[in-house]
DNA sequence: GCCAACGTTGGC
DNA sequence: GCCAACGTTGGC
């Protein structure tokens, strides 16, 4: 199993609203960059991925599953676009802050800190787990 | 609200 | 195919 992390700004689209959605899941549609696309186009169903507010909130707040593999991105006609379907599993207890990450030597080379810009990214085993726990999840 | 970093576009 | 101009993202 891989692990990821999608960004979102909370007032396009909240980890309340992806929340709502509940084991349906949702479309992670709107995705118009080549890299963030082709790190969809790797997932699998089963997956994990962290849910993390950009913007004013800068934080990890929740883990979710890919529901449904790559596919065509539904919010648009240009087939250069896919994405996948993620699905909320649980929240954070604490969320584990921009700021935290940073002053976390073992975090230190985190896509999320080494390139801000990029919105759908690939997290380690090791990242994942020590954030689970700084969180306050038992796991992930 | 500003601005740096980065990705994309389009002229040549 | 290069590179300048432009637009967008996201941290501060």
């Amino acid at each position: 199993m891989r692990y990821w992390l999608f960004k979102s700004e909370p007032s396009d689209w909240s980890w309340d609203d992806q929340l709502a959605k509940g084991a349906a899941g949702e479309e992670w549609g709107g995705v118009r960059n080549y890299q963030a696309r082709n790190f969809m186009r790797e997932m699998a169903v089963g997956d994990r991925g962290f849910f993390y507010h950009s913007q004013k909130a800068r934080a990890i707040v929740g883990t979710v599953e890919i529901c449904a593999a790559a596919h065509p991105d539904s919010t648009t006609d240009d087939d250069r676009w896919d994405c996948v379907d993620i699905r909320a599993l649980e929240t954070l207890p604490e969320p584990v802050t921009l700021d935290a990450v940073k002053q976390t030597p073992e975090l230190a080379d985190m896509v999320l800190v080494k390139n801000s810009r990029l919105s759908v990214q690939p997290v380690t085993a090791d990242e994942w787990s020590l954030i689970c726990r700084m969180g306050g999840l038992q796991d992930g």
